[in-house]
DNA sequence: GATGAATGAGGTTTCATTCAT
DNA sequence: AATGAATGAAACCTCATTCAT
């Protein structure tokens, strides 16, 4: 509307701000958590003032929600960007094979969690408390259950998945299994090698989901080339 | 020296403060969290002085270490009582069935999580932050994790746990189950039936872990009576 | 790339802030001691919130020693303003006569002690238990001591005092002379006259330090016009 | 009245309790100072209960007073035991002669300080704030000072010390000397060599005070054999 | 005489937020 | 858009003191 150089310069400014506020704030509700994270040490960290985050976000948790917010859009992005490795189109997927897409990539963001995915999943263990803080963290896991849920259902109805399944626990199973597997490599990193977790997790969707599944010759699963060592990538 | 009688009057005061302080402290904390739970307000809530928490444990961490071991102990206890509903000894049940009891029963305990477990839980997500708090809570995770892995290595001994399962990947994968589905039950009680849940998660179990799985029947897999509706009990 | 005039009052507002926060911590150390001085206290007669001082000195320690530190440089500046009423230049001054100064300056300053002079020997004071806290005070009570027995020792290189003096010894009985006799005055104002008092330290050092003293004529001694009736002044 | 020997265990018991109190309060008081320490913690090195220090003195303030009091004995005792090995009564003693003795035994006493005299410094450089605390403490000061510059008098009546001293501030400077030289070597042992300030201080008495001093031949002074090399003794 | 459980006031410190610049 | 000074609530913790035993 206005001069066009000049409100891009503004703009871009902000943006700058807001990518160095968000990547602070990541680092740091990694390390410390979310009542951990002072405002003062996120803008000090981002190489700005002490009043900017306040300023730029309105509120503490504002900023969480936002961030949170981003979080789970990189793994949605993550997310196609493996369907994307397949040389497939969503759409050319079954029920199952998107199972695994889902529970794997999942977990190899995990493997090699960045600052916002350390952060996701502190904040998500901040939902614990029955009345707890940050906003839309609940909802999302919801949306992100429900869409499990109804990619199972989908597998049913496409036949890769066997009939007799509970969609809706299922769901919670799988989505617990990877919430919690990848909280546990976060808080004690030298448990176990990553990669045999992941390969054993695709397994046991196999054996446990996949129509004809005899349960018995693990390793034989891996319809998708998901499960690979990402040292040779 | 002193009359029994007045030191029992001493000390039973005391364990009275203690255990209302745990009480309080267990309820606050799975209310508010770990940080959202005031000294102030655990005093408060157990009908003392706002002082007494710190007199008595010396410090908040103090506490939260306290009430975790006291937690941790309570789901051993109610382990043994599972076993013993079986009318059974540890040393008679397989590997495998130890598994089920293990994960089953943790499971049980949360469908109805008393403040102590829930406690307990919020306490595991305040430690997701990689300098996190609570004393003794790493440590405890890890011995939970180290004896599921030899459970199932038992298991393969015994014949009842598959030769080409991974005992460490698969104790990362069950423990994660666990903890996570008992997480999105607490945050969102409303997304299924717990019962059907832990019925499924006992087919998971077998399907990946037992000797002639064919992984195809679910719901004919349990061996132990271990998941019955608690209504019904 | 702020204007000037903005960035003026942003900082005046913080250097009134200081100021005043310097003045009220020493008249309230010097009225009830440091640990009787609360930060809330001191920010209440600064006229200002009871965070403030946390928040502009980051501890109260840190203010301590700010304060410590600014109470001895007015002690500088007193002791050359006294050189300066010489109209001298210090290079101008024998060991001896430099003696006769620092000590007399003192005492004199003590005379009618500022809220910072007060609260200075105060904080002297609290170093006295073993495991003391206010930073820097004892370094800089070495840093006297070092001073005064080399000036002492100057002295004797230019003929101004005895060879047969210890510097170090003596500056030790110096120092401990006009802090002690600083702290009587302090703690008991009306012990005595106070001008007095300097009178016969001036010939204290007299005797004990110049060359061809007889030690017997007191009152004979006052080299420099150091010890007047301050208040014919 | 009543059974004595009953009477004189329950009164043996108080004594021992109260020893103990005193020496525990003494150390205590000496490293961390009258408000550092606590009556917890005085209770627990004197291996006697928390709740004991109140229960036995009434308050702190009580229990420091005390402590002051028996500290100040203890230095008079002292004194008393000075006089004695030089094989005297006070009365046959000089007021020049007393003078030596006070300094010096006072600087003795603080060449290898016990817990008593440590503490006692302590709660002297407790009292520079204007509303000080350790009751008796100024009025004890007073005293010594008082009882000081009558001393001086006295000998300028028996002819020791030179008619034209003014009693009460070389009294004032006397006191703080000795004071402030404790003080010193107190926070900084490190200082000097503690006998070289002894005999230099007596010599600068003798120059400031005795009849007939030159204030020349320093080391010629000492009239009587107080200072020792007290490691020879 | 002695213990130690309990209280509650008061201290330092942290921090989200407000606001003037 | 950005800064940073200032506020004030709230947290943890220490501790003298009270009181039941």
């Amino acid at each position: 509307m206005t001069a066009p150089g000049e409100r891009r310069t503004q703009s871009e400014r902000r943006n700058r701000s807001e990518e160095a506020l968000f990547a602070a704030a990541a680092e740091l509700i990694a390390e410390r958590g979310v009542e951990g994270a002072s405002l003062a040490s996120i803008g000090g960290r981002a190489g700005v003032s002490r009043g900017l985050p306040t300023h730029h976000f309105g509120s503490k948790d504002a900023l969480a929600a936002r961030l949170a917010q981003r979080a789970q859009e990189r793994i949605s992005v993550a997310m196609l960007g493996a369907v994307r490795r397949q040389s497939r189109r969503v759409e050319d997927l079954s029920g199952l094979e998107i199972v695994y897409l889902t529970v794997d990539s999942y977990l190899e963001m995990f493997e090699r969690p960045s600052a916002y995915e350390r952060a996701l999943l502190v904040m998500w263990g901040s939902t614990f408390p029955s009345r707890s803080s940050v906003d839309g963290m609940v909802d999302a896991e919801r949306r992100s259950y429900d869409g499990l849920s109804e990619v199972i259902g989908a597998g049913q109805r496409d036949g890769s998945v066997r009939a007799g399944v509970d969609p809706t626990a299922a769901a919670v199973l799988l989505l617990g299994m990877i919430r919690g597997v990848a909280a546990l490599m976060l808080t004690d990193s030298d448990l176990t090698d990553m990669t045999r977790v992941r390969r054993t997790c695709h397994d046991w969707v196999h054996a446990s989901l996949a129509v004809g599944s005899t349960g018995q010759k693990e390793g034989s699963a891996p319809v998708l080339g998901v499960v690979r060592d990402t040292d040779s990538g």
